[in-house]
DNA sequence: CGGGAGGCGTACCGTACGGTACGGTACGGA
DNA sequence: TCCGTACCGTACCGTACGGTACGCCTCCCG
């Protein structure tokens, strides 16, 4: 199953000025406070810049949203790529360092406010927030996890026919009821011990699905 | 893990009358829509009721919103529970019962707009509006699957430690991904056939993991 | 038949918020 | 020194929406 196309992403567009990088930080602290329902005074205010340059620069709320999201999701992307000469304890190792950072990811309070916000506008307007979140989110870690559970099988560490479905089986054994209730407000708390340990139950659980003795 | 204080649902709050039901499917039919961001002003035209009306019985939009999530509730318990003398294909077809309807909960445009409304709501108000979908969703349905597990172990189907973790591997397998690319707008469909086998997928994965040859 | 209650439709109020206009200031180039 | 540009702060406008008030109709009960 490939991701729609309504959620491709558009062309990047070039990267913000350092000042526009402050005024979409603005944005992101108050997302994350949560207390103000980040409206474009609060931005203005907060940015110490006039609302009339947060529409000459992002257009509409939409805009300013976009940029922010996008501005949020070039942060996190950081990923390295270890796919060549893959034994058992590397698989394990990539797996697990991506249900970590997943979880981290989820379970900050930044990304709960971001995905509130999209999830609303999803329900409403037709501003493809949703997509963008999705496509940086849960797509693109899709894209990067793919690679390396291709790369088990061409091991021989791992058995399966899609590499998408594995995928999936992956991320709902890493996220299992976290980010839906996080979302809908529950108190869950993920310390990094938490975290770690759950990265590696889902990675141990993942393998015992899939994993194959080498031959 | 338990729900937290905050989640736990007040008291049952008697049924409405028939014509407050009606109101309350107006609420649900608009929500499910989507077209509107549903106005006090769109549902009481819906309803062909008067706004005053619609104050007089539900207090306040969040009394409204509250009223229709708890309605909605109302309907879709309906669960048996046979957990005495559970051999090893009752405890699959209970399993995949279970994984079958909350597929298909997850995946109705109901569920999807309640949600909806229910996250944006968590993200701003103090309506613990979030709460109440999760006592009547993720949380009721645990409550109501941890028994079967337990008696799965008491007949010696499965092997675990803690009965929240397993059923949250359980919740994981099933849902996987599907619920936030709904949320966040992505169009997924999941037809009768797709549900059923996703959940006998589900099902079986769950029980590579956690079941156990009687001895 | 009279009167009260419940409820519909509509008009209205206050506020919040997206979006615009405008004056004032700092600064860089001619 | 003068001018244009970019931007800040603030005042302002229009609309949408939560919540309230009121007139009128219908129906039930005496």
């Amino acid at each position: 199953m490939q991701p729609s196309p309504a959620l491709i992403d558009e062309p990047p567009s070039e990267t913000p000025s350092p000042r526009q990088q402050a005024v979409l930080d603005a944005a992101l602290a108050l997302m994350v406070e949560g207390n103000d329902p980040l409206t474009m005074d609060a931005v203005a205010r907060r940015a110490s810049c006039s609302k009339e340059t947060l529409y000459k620069w992002f257009g509409d709320r939409d805009g300013l949203l976009t940029a922010t999201v996008r501005w949020q999701a070039s942060r996190v992307h950081a990923g390295r790529y270890e796919v060549s000469g893959l034994d058992a304890t590397t698989l394990r190792e990539n797996l697990l360092d991506f249900a970590e950072s997943w979880l981290a990811v989820i379970g900050s309070r930044t990304s709960v406010a971001l995905n509130r916000i999209a999830i609303a506008e999803a329900g409403s307007r037709r501003s493809n927030l949703g997509g963008i979140v999705l496509a940086n989110g849960r797509f693109a870690i899709g894209e990067r996890v793919k690679p390396v559970l291709e790369a088990g099988r061409a091991a021989g560490l791992l058995a399966f026919e899609d590499s998408e479905a594995a995928f999936r089986t992956f991320f709902g054994l890493v996220g299992r009821d976290i980010q839906i209730r996080l979302l809908l407000g529950d108190a869950l708390d993920l310390d990094a011990a938490g975290i770690r340990s759950d990265a590696a139950r889902a990675v141990e659980q993942f393998l015992a699905l899939y994993g194959r003795a080498k031959p």
